[in-house]
DNA sequence: TAGATTGTTAATCGATTAACAATC
DNA sequence: TAGATTGTTAATCGATTAACAATC
């Protein structure tokens, strides 16, 4: 359900003195109405008291646990150019118990520096290390012509969680989850709600 | 709706030798169904001939007009750091038409540096600058905490469509479509899915 | 005419909403 | 008891699908 990670962030916005939230205040809070906030926590189990509302530490735990979060998950990132690096630094990760647990790159001049407390390391490197440090997910950060070879290396080494940020449409099997971020049709959205209201 | 930006990719991909796409094909290529597709482009008008399929070229036009792509749109970035070059070089923007028009910073000592062909500006000139030069849409890229002053200038400079890949919730007037890009949600579903999964 | 493919209908499905009994 | 709020039902809505007549 691709609204739970709304709820968690909110509750996890709330202050630590609230122990109880209502449908209602999740539901204003995250733009959904209270019914589908009712009916979307009632298929997690029953945490909710009538008359009171949702236990809040509860809830968040049995949404954590729900989205697969309960345990820390390592990523990859391929590419450290300017978004990979960004991505490296993005806050909101850690947050969710993703941790950057390698950044690759080609450039031989750029590996051995850091990005954070991560060491650029070499791409040829990818498949080896995936296999053996066991990397949950990988992204791709990389231009759009090398993206079809950093995934299948991904493959290669066992990723099977794979989110591509370069704008290009690439092939992995049946087995590997790949999810294509591209920040265009974000701004075509934008764009077309804008005409909507012209 | 939210699959013409995908049904555009997959037109811009067409070797330019295609006079003519069946729904068939697109669906294919993006994953919906061919009744899907049929009945979507039935609502832009009729573009298609029966027996034959759809005319590339103005099916093209026609979801880029629908889309509002038509006219070039300036888009403004604020905050110049690691992901707001990223976003400016970034180059899937300008095919769909989008021409990134300034740069914002609020380090001095960035100002003046150019990123590609974009000169950064100091972010207390976003205001005025915004009113004049009439930006479309707004892009941040700063922190969270600075992220609603950010959001509130581009407002006060009668920007009305923004784009927030800051991690921070903002308040908007009802005038203002904002649109949350949350990288770590992206991660959240893929993990989601892994979970299943196993 | 025969083959291909659209545009559209009617049936199906799932998600949302409204409402309220259950119950704290 | 009175007020609040959940969990769930039944009604509604919209989107998807299957099918096929229309037509190139």
């Amino acid at each position: 359900m691709a609204r739970l990670p709304r709820y968690l962030r909110f509750l996890e916005e709330l202050p630590s003195h609230a122990d109880t939230v209502a449908s209602d205040d999740i539901a204003a809070a995250t733009g959904c109405t209270a019914a589908q906030v009712r009916k979307d926590l009632s298929h997690l189990g029953t945490l909710g008291t009538r008359g009171v509302g949702y236990d809040v530490a509860g809830l968040r735990e049995l949404i954590m646990r729900q989205l697969g979060l309960a345990d820390e998950l390592r990523v990859a990132i391929v590419g450290a150019g300017n978004l990979g690096t960004a991505l490296a630094n993005y806050g909101g990760f850690a947050a969710r118990r993703f941790h950057i647990a390698a950044l690759y790159d080609v450039d031989t001049r750029r590996v051995g520096a850091s990005v954070g407390s991560v060491e650029i390391r070499h791409v040829d490197q990818l498949v080896e290390d995936a296999s053996r440090e066991e990397f949950a997910i990988g992204i791709v950060a990389t231009p759009a012509d090398a993206a079809q070879e950093v995934v299948d290396r991904l493959v290669e080494g066992g990723v099977r969680s794979i989110l591509n940020f370069a704008p290009a449409v690439v092939r992995v099997p049946e087995s590997v989850t790949i999810r294509q971020v591209d920040l265009a049709t974000e701004l075509q959205i934008l764009a077309y709600y804008r005409r909507q209201r012209a």
